[in-house]
DNA sequence: ACAATAGGTAGGAGATTTCCTACCAGTCAA
DNA sequence: TTGACTGGTAGGAAATCTCCTACCTATTGT
């Protein structure tokens, strides 16, 4: 399903943006979507295909529109790949928090 | 000091990885880290500027190499644009349990 | 049937990315 | 000091990205 690059598709402003809305709002035409950006709307289309490649959205043709919803599924790729991560700065904080805590006070 | 955009940095598998090595082995001259990649080691100059760019990684010179270590703390930025997503995401799960609760026993 | 609306595709221009081959500066060892 | 080693920069080619205008199909309302 999640055949394109998760993260090379939230590397641009515009898509963020664009799951932004969808996550505030809900299921939206593309006209709707449009209206929030600076851009013509074919760019805004392609923009929606990379999404859909990726798999982090999913159309529902109703009558001459087409619903865009959110779906959020492969950002668990981002989420798994940035565990490792966190743990390590998390760790780092702790130790910041004792190289303090063993400063005399002041 | 994260002047660079940080998802646009992840965007790019090879210096996905080349945060991996330096998570997983510290502190690294360059020629290691290349020495993990098929690629010239200009290319991956330029990968790590990527990175130092974008607050990822810093570089300590020690007589003619450049030790390289992970920097975590720009993640937290990605870290908190997931947020509100992973909740919006588990909410759906927490439905589909639901929903597979209420399905007649077989 | 015809006009208006919603949204996709085609094709192209310009910017950016990603790789390369030189080449350069700094450090170390003989 | 000379030569080897580390790693950066310069400049360029090819691919990809991001925007555009023009155009097409499908649906709806009159």
């Amino acid at each position: 399903m999640s055949e394109g690059d998760v993260f090379a598709a939230l590397a641009n402003p515009t898509r963020r943006e664009l799951l932004r809305l969808l996550l505030e709002r809900g299921e939206q035409p593309v006209q709707r979507l449009a209206d929030h950006f600076d851009m013509r709307r074919p760019s805004l289309s392609e923009h929606l295909k990379v999404l859909r490649d990726a798999g982090l959205v999913v159309e529902q043709p109703v009558g001459r529109q087409r619903l865009y919803s959110l779906r959020p599924e492969p950002l668990r790729e981002v989420a798994d790949w940035l565990g490792p991560y966190e743990r390590f700065w998390r760790a780092r904080l702790a130790d910041l928090r004792d190289v303090l805590d063993r400063l005399p006070d002041e």
